[in-house]
DNA sequence: AGGGAAGTGTTATAACATAACGTTTTATTA
DNA sequence: TAATAAAACGTTATGTTATAACACTTCCCT
């Protein structure tokens, strides 16, 4: 599979948008917010927003929150195990955990029940340790 | 906390509704798919089918589906930890687990970085054993 | 150049969910 | 049991999230 860096020289004017508007925010962001932030920038309909979303999940650059009905930049790390979401029901920010043991219980619990696993989605919600400190 | 058949007990005739109607199907079944089914015993409006869906999610008989806009029975395990829902993507049945060292995986991560978890979502989509059988 | 795959733009519509308001039923207790 | 509070209910309107269908363009490979 190609790095992260590779990728980001292939990426379309939609996705650079996109990505741009992602790591403006500080937390999550539904599909029609990043349409109204991009209409400057030519974007007109929201399935503009939403191939574009599904082009950078493809990519492994961006997330989406199921439980949020919104869309994250992918921290840093390049990752094939499942991803830990963190979301503070305080100030809405997200963080991205990776647990070993974590991702291999999982793969117990399916092969236990035969179960073959494709995607997984792990959300916490919760209070920061910021908003818990507060 | 009350078992659950003394909450049954005490049931609404919307909850009976809802309830009867999730005990029919064989797979999560979404809030408008309900309504639909529900017209001929006189409910009308959406909101009806939603506040319902709430109040049994607040019972602990019904769980929300995320990844799915959809909701499903509680298995019949009275439980306080965390469900693991396995969602077969061919024949759309939900199974639903329970795993003491995910759930104690889960704690730690949250505790690890000073995060307090509230609710936790984990849903895993793939292949039921029947489905991969075939 | 030809052909296929991926990306784009646009209009219309489908699917999912809640706000706001007033009424009815049920439970509590004076 | 009558007053009152809390929960459930019904209805209309509206808001939010996501996809279908179709035509056109760009890019890449042979
Ligand atoms: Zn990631
Ligand atoms: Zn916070
Ligand atoms: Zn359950
Ligand atoms: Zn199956």
């Amino acid at each position: 599979m190609k790095n992260k860096l590779t990728k980001k020289q292939a990426l379309t004017k939609n996705q650079l948008l996109v990505l741009k508007a992602l790591r403006k925010a500080k937390q999550p962001v539904g599909a029609y917010e990043l349409l109204d932030q991009l209409r400057e920038h030519g974007l007109k309909a929201p399935l503009q927003i939403y191939r574009t979303l599904d082009q950078l999940i493809e990519l492994k650059i961006v997330h989406r929150l199921e439980s949020l009905n919104a869309w994250t930049l992918c921290c840093d790390a390049e990752h094939d195990s499942t991803p830990v979401f963190a979301i503070c029901n305080d100030c809405g920010s997200v963080n991205e955990f990776f647990d070993e043991n974590l991702t291999s219980n999982l793969a117990k619990i399916s092969k236990k029940s035969g179960f073959v696993a494709d995607r997984s989605i792990i959300e916490i919600h919760g209070r920061c340790d910021q908003c818990e400190a507060s």
